[in-house]
DNA sequence: GTTAAAATCCGAAACGTTTCGGATCGACTA
DNA sequence: TAGTCGATCCGAAACGTTTCGGATTTTAAC
């Protein structure tokens, strides 16, 4: 491994000189800086992007805590949808990404914090928390490197969030499924650590009390966000309240839950249940029926939030918050009564 | 932040003597070591891995070049499987991931051997890349740090593969379709830039040749793995090929293309053809019908990978190559003449 | 020819660790 | 009592850069 140094010593110049020739500093001469990148060419020269961190206190390295990257997340690639955005605009504006692997089996778990300030990033985005998670709190109160959080809204000096707009976008279901003649709608929303869920079912609440309906909270159930809760509260549903006629869903996996269990009862949909989830992951397309769906843009998620922390870490705004639109896509899952 | 030196002076000793009592050390006495630990964490120190890379030349850090980190690959998560398998067996190891965003809209596209090597990665893991890729030849024969290549047949002193057993796995599923009594097979392959599509087409070739058929070269056809380029393979076939009644799909992905095309031209499947995947991606048992496939483990991919990496590394192995097994998974899309 | 300004270069310190090669000291051995 | 040993500690160098402050040389202006 060549160094500076090598390259000094066989140029015959200093190590400053060096130094300032291949960072483009001006006070060389041209001459001199291009016989010192001959040399650097020669040794197969590069940068020790370590030693240049310790001094300039700089790594341009993001950290990336995203809870979900394992194998229960590759139904709906929600993380890795994210993940992408991120991953593109990061690498577009030059800095790379530390995924840390917060496994739980290791012994000595280290706080995020830790992490991230041992390695040295700069910043650091999360994703897929859960609001009681033990060491989001202490990312957020020690404050020590700007962070943003996906679905998580917390914001502050150093921290800002970015998400897409869960309450407009579950009315905006709950709308649709009104317009189509239905009243009584229940919900199976994820588990209530997620601030998504509250939003949800705040817009499924506000688009039934608009059209003059009462929320009522029996019809609301707890499906975990998973495909199994999804399928086992459809079957609560349909003992317990028998005269609902569509379910709205805090997800799409809850969705493709619940209609298995009505597949399993001999149910059809639409022409039985109207059901609609909300995300728009792949599958949603693809299964059978096709599911109508809140779509969520998980890219631009991601590609927003690498933004606004680089935008942060380079102070260039002030903005601490991000809120997406979402769109209703209506396929076959649900029908006008 | 707190250094080393912040905790020797507030605790009378040396740097070195901190150093040596937060390292376990055993040269230290027990009650300094306290007095140590405790001004450390008085003082919420955390170690400057920086740094410490910087003298001990050791990062405990892996690269990551995975080209299919983009909007693209969110279809199959094939990238996003195997990169859980990666992660969750760094993470139990103790390794952290550098992500590399190799972006093509980068100017100053660096090799990917530049950019391990500047960021002292110790290793690297490849994945998604082509067998043309202009970058891939560079760090093999450049050989300046131990990587594994996934489904890239190419070993060497520092670099080995891990993949899954492409011929094998072809040749299953196009016996499983003679079972069915099928004789005329067409395949779409992959593009040609890929080592599996040569497997998988010997597999092929091998299956039939061994009932005693000839593989016919027009009966092949490239799907370029894209789902696109599935279905107008699939239109291809119908025009040229009308007697084929099944088609093995060197991806899923190809294969849910050519069963958009069958469905467009209004043909059922299996009734009037039999289609076969390989993967066995999500969307592959939730699509109607449901496909059949060759599973592959691409959670397996990566774990393997990582493992094995890691097992170079810290020099544990000869091995230099991981062949996995697949799986024939029959579900709808496949029916017996 | 003198002087000021520009152009070009360099020495040394600093970044926060680890580690090598001792140094010190009390206790034990012969 | 001298020598040895173990326990405990430390100074200084090293890792590969960047950068501050200045030194030297060249150029330009008068």
């Amino acid at each position: 491994m060549a160094t500076i140094k090598d390259i000094a010593r066989k140029a015959g110049v200093s190590v400053t000189t060096v130094s300032r020739a291949l960072n483009g500093y001006d006070d060389v001469n041209e001459e001199t800086r291009r016989k010192i990148k001959q040399v650097a060419a020669d040794l197969s020269y590069s940068p020790n992007a370590v030693a240049r961190s310790l001094v300039s206190k700089k790594t341009r390295t993001i950290g990336l805590i995203i809870s979900d990257i394992n194998r229960a997340g590759a139904k709906d690639a929600f993380a890795y949808e994210v993940l992408c955005g991120i991953n593109d605009r990061a690498g577009e504006l030059n800095y790379d990404l530390l995924l840390f692997s917060t496994n739980p089996s290791k012994q000595v778990e280290k706080s995020y914090a830790s992490l991230c300030k041992e390695r040295n990033v700069e910043g650091a985005i999360l994703s897929g928390l859960r609001l009681d998670d033990p060491y989001l709190h202490e990312v957020v109160e020690q404050n020590s490197f700007p962070c943003v959080l996906i679905d998580i809204p917390i914001t502050g000096a150093n921290v800002a969030h970015v998400a897409s707009d869960s309450k407009i976008g579950a009315a905006m279901a709950v709308r649709h499924l009104l317009e189509y003649g239905h009243r009584r709608i229940a919900m199976i929303n994820g588990h209530n650590q997620a601030s998504v869920s509250q939003d949800r079912y705040s817009g499924y609440k506000e688009a039934l009390e608009q059209s003059g309906l009462a929320a009522d909270p029996a019809l609301v159930y707890d499906g975990a966000f998973s495909e199994d809760g999804g399928a086992e509260a459809m079957y609560q549903i349909l003992i317990r309240n028998p005269d609902v006629t569509a379910v709205f869903c805090a997800s799409d996996l809850m969705a493709l839950g619940a209609m298995r269990t009505l597949e399993k009862v001999g149910l059809r949909v639409p022409e039985d249940m109207s059901v609609i989830g909300f995300d728009d992951i792949t599958i949603a397309s693809y299964c059978s029926p096709k599911l109508t769906t809140i779509r969520q843009d998980k890219y631009e998620l991601g590609y927003q939030a690498a933004q606004l922390l680089i935008d942060m870490l380079e102070e260039r705004t002030d903005n601490r918050k991000i809120l997406l639109g979402n769109q209703l896509i209506v396929r076959e899952s649900t029908r006008r009564l």
